[in-house]
DNA sequence: CTGTTAGCGCTTTCAG
DNA sequence: CTGAAAGCGCTAACAG
C-alpha cells in the first residue's frame, strides 16, 4: 500500500500538501494539485484509515450490536435500514451478534468501543437496563433499539408493543371472536413477550373476557416454537375459534400444524400475526398481522446516532412507532 | 479513553511494560504485572484498536461484501457462517451491501480495502470476472462467495447450481411430470440465473423432452415476482403439471398464485423450489426443494480468508458444494 | 500557498 | 526483566 509519503515524492511536493487535496482542507495551487491527484492515482494511493483515526480520533463507523443476524427476518431488515442510513453519511457498520447471551453482549459491546467506533446501536436483550444505561453515560453516543431503557428514554427508539396487540387482539374481538388463543415466548425475561401479553390482556378486559390460561400457549419464538405450542393447545382440548400470535414466524409454524390437522382457515379458525414478515403474504392463508415498521425504526436510530455524534439537535425525530393493522385473508 | 500512558503511570512503569503485559509477549516481573493488571482495570483501559492496527498492520477485521442484508434470509444466513467462524477468531467482520450494481459494490470494495481489512469475501453479482481477479492478485487475501471466478478457482467457494436444479428438475421427472414449467429470475445477466436454466434444460434433455419456451416465466427473483411470473404462465394457457423454480421465494409467490385461483398443490400441480429458505416448510403446502448450504458456505468461505491470510495451508478445504433434495409435500 | 514539525496510541527493537 | 526511543501513516498547527 503506498502511502502518502510516496505520493509526495512522486509528486514532489511535501505530505501536507498531499493531505490538503485529499481532505480539501486548504488551497492548493492548481499545477500542484493535478501532480498530486496524478501521483495518487498512480500509486493507487488510499489513505490509510487507522492513521486518520488515530489522529482525528473519528472511526467514521457505526457499530450495531444485534440479537442475531439469522434470527428470521427481523435483523436483516432492521440492518438494512440502518446500514442505509449510515452509508448516506459515508460512514461504515460493525455487526456483531450477542446471541441472546449476556456474557456475549457484555463482550460484543467492549469489542465494539474498543474500536473506537463513533457510535453504537444497541439492540441488546439480555443486559439489565442498568447496565445499558451506564454505558450510555460513557463518552461514546449510544443509541438502543427496540427497548426502553429507564433514564435514557431520549435515546431509545422503540414499538409499543403491548398497543400493536391490543390491536391485533381488538380486530380479532371485532370479528366476532372471543376464545382467542395466544402463542407467545417461552421466555419469561423477554420484556416483549411481557409487553405483548400484557396487551393481549388488556384487549380481553377490555371487552369484559375473562383470561383462559388454558388458552396460551408458549414455546421458543419461531416456526417451529410454534408449530410446537399450537400442537399442545390443540391436545389440551380447549375450545377456541381464532389465534394471536406472539410473531409471524410462530403464527406460520401454528397455521401448519393447523392445516395438518385438516383445519380449515379462516373459516374455522382466524389468525393474526404480529411483525408483517416478508412472507407473511404468501403463506396460506394470507396472514393478517401488524407492521413492525423495524426498517424505519433502523434508519431513525442510525439518525439518532450520527446525529448525537455529530453533536447536532436530536429533536423532532419520533422515537416511539406503532404497528398497523394489515389486513388479510386469515381472518373471519 | 485511558490510554497505555495512563496506566503505565499509575502503575509506575514504562509503557513497554504494559504492552508487554498486554500481548502477554514477554516475561513481566510479577508484582509489576499486577500492577499494570491492577491499573489497567482501575482506569477500565482498552487498547485503542487503531494504533495496534496501525503498527502491527493487522485490522482483525475481515470484510464482507453482500448483495442486500435484505435480500431474503440467504445473506443473512451466509453471515451467519461467516460470523461465527470470524468471532471464532476473534476477529471482526464489517459489511457493505453492494446492492448488486457495479458502481456501488467497486465503491464497496475499495472502502474495504482502505479500511485494511485483513480479508475481504465477496459476493458480487454485479463486476465482472476480469475485475475480480485483478483484485484477487492484489495484496488482500479475498475470497469469492457463490461465483467461480476463473483463474481464482481455489478462491471460490460456490455451489453447483445446474446439478442443483437438475436434482430437483429429476424429482419431478421421476414422478410422472412431463410438462414441467420454470419460474426464474429475468435477469438475463444473472450467472445463477443461467446456470439454473441449464440444469433444467440438460434434465429435460436428458429425459428426452423437448423443450417449450412457453413454459418457462420470468419475473424479478422474489416472491412477488414468482406470483406475477406465475400469473402470466397461467395466462398463456399452455397445460403444465409441475413447476420448478429458480428459488423458493418465486416458488412461494407461484403458490400464492395458484391457490388463489383454486389449484389444489400438489393433486393438480407439483412445485418444487430451490434453497430450502426456512420458513421453506412452514409455506402451504411444505415445500419440497434443494438445500442450498448457504450457512455452511459462509463458514467454509470465512475458513479460507482465514487460513489465506494467515499463509496456513487451505488443502482439504472444498470449496464446492452441491444442492441435496429435500422431499416435503409439494410434489406428487 | 507551502513545508516543517509535533504528535495520535501502540509495538518493537535495542541497550542496559 | 525493563526502559528509552524509533516509528506506523496521517492531520493540524505553525512558520514562512
Amino acid at each position: 500500500m503506498a502511502t502518502i509519503k510516496d505520493v509526495s515524492q512522486l509528486a514532489n511536493v511535501s505530505i501536507s500538501t498531499v493531505s490538503r487535496v485529499i481532505n480539501n482542507t486548504a488551497q492548493v495551487a492548481p499545477e500542484k494539485r493535478e501532480a498530486v491527484l496524478a501521483a495518487m492515482k498512480e500509486l493507487s494511493f488510499r489513505p490509510n484509515s487507522f492513521a486518520q483515526a488515530l489522529v482525528s480520533k473519528r472511526s467514521n463507523c457505526i457499530g450495531v450490536l444485534v440479537g442475531d443476524l439469522c434470527g428470521g427476518p427481523f435483523f436483516a431488515q432492521m440492518m438494512r435500514g440502518i446500514e442505509s442510513m449510515v452509508d448516506k453519511a459515508n460512514k461504515f457498520t460493525i455487526v456483531v451478534s450477542g446471541n441472546h447471551d449476556a456474557a456475549r453482549e457484555r463482550h460484543a459491546i467492549q469489542a465494539l468501543l474498543q474500536r473506537q467506533c463513533d457510535a453504537l446501536i444497541l439492540h441488546s436483550k439480555a443486559l439489565p437496563d442498568e447496565e445499558l444505561s451506564e454505558l450510555a453515560s460513557g463518552s461514546t453516543p449510544i443509541v438502543f433499539i427496540n427497548r426502553q431503557v429507564p433514564g435514557c428514554e431520549e435515546r431509545c427508539v422503540w414499538l409499543d408493543n403491548q398497543a400493536g396487540i391490543t390491536t391485533a387482539c381488538q380486530h380479532l374481538l371485532d370479528a366476532g371472536h372471543s376464545r382467542i388463543a395466544f402463542i407467545t415466548s417461552d421466555d419469561e425475561e423477554f420484556v416483549d413477550g411481557q409487553q405483548r401479553m400484557a396487551g393481549y390482556r388488556f384487549a380481553l378486559q377490555r371487552a369484559g373476557i375473562e383470561l383462559d390460561p388454558a388458552l396460551i400457549g408458549r414455546a421458543f419464538a419461531d416456526e417451529k416454537g410454534g408449530y410446537v405450542a399450537m400442537s399442545e393447545l390443540l391436545e389440551r382440548g380447549v375450545p377456541f375459534t381464532a389465534v394471536l400470535g406472539f410473531n409471524d414466524a410462530m403464527v406460520a409454524g401454528a397455521i401448519s400444524c393447523l392445516l395438518e390437522r385438516g383445519y380449515k382457515i379462516p373459516q374455522q379458525v382466524s389468525v393474526v400475526g404480529f411483525d408483517d414478515i416478508p412472507y407473511a403474504r404468501y403463506i396460506y392463508p394470507k396472514l393478517t398481522t401488524v407492521r413492525y415498521p423495524i426498517e424505519e425504526m433502523g434508519e431513525r436510530a442510525a439518525e439518532l446516532a450520527l446525529r448525537l455524534l455529530d453533536h447536532k439537535p436530536v429533536e423532532g425525530l419520533a422515537l416511539k412507532f406503532e404497528a398497523e393493522l394489515v389486513r388479510r385473508e386469515s381472518v373471519a
